[in-house]
Formats: structure tokens, sequence, C-alpha cells
DNA sequence: TGGCGTTTCTTTACATCGCCAAGACTGAAT
DNA sequence: ATTCAGTCTTGGCGATGTAAAGAAACGCCA
């Protein structure tokens, strides 16, 4: 994703909006959600300070937008590794939306964590809230079409069992992302293949799942 | 944790780093950390905006202090749940860190989440990477006393149930203290008792963790 | 084609922020 | 009593987000 300078005779860039949300990406991958400026941003993409409002209402608003592209690209990810699974496979498939959960997580690392980080979002916008929504819906449904697979249908301990699956998927996308956190112990607490202890975690939340 | 006013008269504030964490707590707490500034702690606490800066070098410092902090609290949360459990009964005392661990996020949401926000943190400091590694090893040793009482030793398994273990419970910590999430799917993601959703979710992972 | 309204962008301004340097005040050790 | 290190104040710098007002270009309808 590059920037798309304006050509420095217009007057008018042709694609603003665009050329601001590649800037965004940009920045927050050189240095964080924390080092992005509204003004560096209508910079890099060869505009003043003040053009960036007549896309987005203010930070928050770029951000969001931001955030929901990243949801939607995390759908994609999922979609992705389902449509590699045979649809009687109930737990393959669950393990394929984990994958591209965290394949995601890993690939667009720093979008990833913008996504997250609600305090900076625009919790009320629609567009983000339906992406959300989508994603969650994806892991539940792989759930319950295991659950019907596999034998009885709604049980109480499924609701745990959904909170198991989101959080063990989640929480080891944070932990993946945020590099520092698994330096600790100095062994190392990730494998180098990502993929393979995603694989191996899931096995092992399998019997959970059966029960 | 009340935010100590310099006596208006005095010079001197008589305990103003402890004043600053104070106001920190009370500012992260009412408006997240975006919210935070230097200059408001030290309006708060009574002192001018150049007084923190001779307690901690700078905001990073200040918030790394304030991370510190928390990871002593949570090391007391673990502690108080470990007492409850006999020596013996090691899935119990695995349990009792994972809900120390919750038990902290929740009670200290605001705090929780500076904690993991490394971008904001002095990595380096050495008391805050000490603390989290002990929260750390709390775990994988609770882990490895598991193991040793079950049967076997080291497999090559106990990597990713390390990885499970951590993922599920920082993962549903998180997701426990990013609330807003957890109203995705209309009927609510998490049990009102977080404390009993915790169980079963521990109990159905371990089915996993005596394989 | 000509004109006009709307959108896009620029400019200026303001309050706030983190950080720095220079100075004032205090308290405790010498 | 003097000195000196530690604590706090003050003022200033560059940068940020947002708002208001004006300039420039586009699109549309006559």
């Amino acid at each position: 994703m590059a920037v798309e300078q304006k050509a420095p005779n217009r007057y008018h860039h042709g694609d603003l909006r665009r050329a601001l949300l590649a800037a965004v990406d940009e920045i927050v991958q050189e240095l964080g959600v924390e080092g992005l400026s509204l003004r560096e941003c209508a910079r890099r993409a060869g505009v003043s300070h003040g053009a960036p409002a007549h896309h987005f209402r203010d930070k928050r608003g770029m951000l969001t937008e931001y955030a929901t592209d990243g949801f939607e690209r995390m759908l994609g990810s999922i979609a992705f590794e389902l449509d590699k699974v045979d649809l009687e496979d109930t737990l393959g498939r669950l393990k394929a939306v984990g994958k591209g959960y965290v394949n995601f997580a890993l690939s667009h690392r720093a979008q990833f964590k913008v996504m997250f980080r609600s305090e900076l979002l625009d919790n009320e916008n629609q567009r983000l809230l339906d992406r959300g929504r989508q994603v969650f819906e994806l892991l539940t449904k792989s759930l319950a079409a295991h659950w019907a697979k596999t034998n009885q249908g709604w049980r109480k301990e499924n609701l745990a069992q959904i909170s198991l699956a989101w959080s063990a998927v989640h929480g080891f996308a944070v932990l993946a992302v945020e590099a520092d956190l698994l330096r600790m112990g100095d062994e190392g607490l990730l494998n180098p293949d990502p993929d393979a202890v995603l694989d191996q975690l899931l096995l092992i939340a399998e019997p959970g799942l059966q029960s």
C-alpha cells in the first residue's frame, strides 16, 4: 500500500481518501498508533493539514475506517482458510477459523492492534460493528456446526466453550503479535512457527470441545 | 487511591511521587490512557506542570511505574487465590492462577490495560520485566507441578499447553476487560459472573491438560 | 458554452501537550 | 551559619487536533 502523493500542481488530489488510509497503514507500521498524527498523514499524501477533515470527521473517524478495513481483510483471511476445508470436517473448519484469525493478525500486526483498541475508535459506527460481528459469527457458527455433527445440540457448557475458543484464539493472536511478552522466560514461549503451535493448541482444546 | 493535594502554602509537596501515581490511576479510570497528560496529573496533585519531571524521567517513565505497580498487585491477587488451595491439588492451583489473573484484570481494568501496552512503557526497565516474568512463572510452575503430579514429565506438547493456558487466561481477561467486544452477538458472550465462566473454561481445558 | 453551487483543499488561529533550561525555594548536612 | 543537593516554578519551543473562513476546481444545468 503506497501513499499516492498529490501531483504538485493539482489543487485536487484525486484519491485523497485512499491515500490517507495508506498513509495511516504506513505510519502505524513504522511508529505504532501512538506515533500517528493527522498532520503527518496529510504531509505524506502531499496535502495540507486541514484536508483530512473533509474525508473523516476527525482522527477517531479515520482510525475507525482503518480498523473497519482490517476486519474486512480478516474476514477474507478466514474465508480463505475455510475454503480449503471440506464442509463435513467440522473440527477442521473450526481450526480454519482460528488459522485465518491468527494468520491475519500476524501478517497485519499493526492493523490488528488498532482493530481492538476500542478507546480509539467510534464504537457507534455501524460498519465497524457489523464487520466485528461477522468475524464473531464465523467462530460461533463453526462451533455450532461441530456440535450438530458430533452429537448433542445446545448445552449450557456451550457458552463456556465459545468463551474458551474465542479466548484462546484471540489471546494467542494478541500474545503472538505483542512479541515483547513472549520473550518472557528465556527459552521463548513461542514456537518459531505459529501455525504449528496453533495446530497443537487447537488439538489440545479438542477433548474439551467433545465433552 | 485519592490524590493528595499539596498544602497550598508549602513549597514542597511532601509525597508528590505517590500523589502523581494516584492521579494517574484516577485519570486513566476516567478517561483511559489516551486522556492522560503529565500536566493534568500535576494539576490534580496541585503542583506545576514541570514538577513531575523530578520524580519520573518523562511520561513513559511515569506509566512504567504505574504498570509495575499493577504487576505487583496482580502477583498479590494470584497469591491470594493460591493460598486458598491445597498444595496437592495441582489442578486447583492452576485454576487459582487463572482466577487471580482474571480477578485482578476485572477489578483494575484501567491499570490492566496499561500493563500490556508495551509501546507506552520502558521495556528495558528491570523492575517491570521482573514482575512480568514472575507472573508468567507462577503459571508455568503451576503447570509443571500438575505434570509432575499427574504422570509424565516434559513432553513436546507441553509447550503448546503453556500457550493454551496463557492464551486462554490472558485472552479471556482481555475480552472481559474490553467489554465493548463482548456485546457482539446480542445475547452477550459473557456470563454475568466471569468467575463461574472461568471455572467452566478451565474445566473444559482440563481434558487437554491431562493428555 | 457559460454560470453557479458544491465539494475539495488551504490558511490562519487557538488551546493543549511533552519536554527543556533557568531560576527560586527548602531542608538537611557540614 | 553556610553550603549544596533536591524539589518545585516559570517561561518557552515545536508539535498536535480541531474549528472557521476563504480560495480553487469540479459537475451540473441552463
